[in-house]
DNA sequence: GACCAGGTCCTTG
DNA sequence: CAAGGACATGGT
């Protein structure tokens, strides 16, 4: 990697850190996040809240209770958040992998990082992102997430790295810190979603301008 | 009606 | 291995 991306990473986490501080980001226990982490693949936050809503209203929103829920009863509960046929399935094997493979979430607590994020990437349905965003939201490991918006955001900054390697990127120019992580990536979600358009960005100016 | 959303997997050339 | 398609509902 260029250490002209590394130079201009650490004035995006500057200068968002100084434009939004402190905001609250995915919150929710353990299973929560797991379960929002599938839902919102290609989907809106807000579609993927309404039916979190509907699995609690179920008693369906923990991997425990969807492990061994009816299929059919999962896919009404999360319909809104589209392709819910191959969501559900996924819930399931998310399910079966946490509760039977590893015996439990708090069994899965003690796994290491590493172990654990190859363990999340073998289930069916889980890559990269989901991955990682359970790790970094959902265990509160030192995990950089890259999404689409990340993505968008430092190509509009002018970081020529492929996305591929976003993730090494930010995690060697942050400290080795969950809160960092998690802060940070939020930051530029927020940030991409404001200025960043799919094939535009307008605002990127506030980044590669000052210090 | 077209286009997009906090992806991932499978199929083709 | 890159590119294209499928999955599906909801909002602009």
């Amino acid at each position: 990697m260029s250490a002209s991306d590394s130079f201009k990473v650490r004035k995006i986490v500057r200068a968002l850190k100084k434009k939004y501080g402190k905001i609250p980001w995915w919150p929710g226990d353990c299973d929560e996040v797991m379960i929002g982490a599938i839902l919102t693949q290609q989907t809106r936050w807000e579609n993927v809240e309404r039916a979190l809503d509907e699995l609690h209203r179920r008693d369906l929103c923990s991997l425990s209770t969807i492990r061994t829920a009816d299929s059919t009863a999962i896919e009404e509960a999360i319909r809104c958040t589209g392709f819910y046929r191959i969501k559900a399935g996924r819930l399931k094997a998310l399910a079966t992998f946490a509760e039977v493979t590893c015996g439990g979430v708090q069994k899965m607590e003690k796994i290491p990082t590493r172990a654990l994020r190859e363990g999340l990437l073998g289930v069916h349905g889980i890559g990269e992102e989901t991955a990682d965003s359970i790790l970094c939201y959902g265990f509160s490991r030192p995990v950089f997430v890259i999404d689409a918006y990340t993505d968008r955001m430092v190509r509009c900054a002018g970081v020529t790295e492929p996305r591929n390697r976003l993730k090494d990127l930010f995690e060697s120019v942050l400290p080795e810190n969950n809160e960092t992580c998690r802060q940070t990536h939020a930051h530029i979600v927020e940030y991409a979603k404001e200025f960043c358009g799919k094939k535009r960005c307008d605002a990127c100016i506030l980044v590669n301008s000052n210090g």
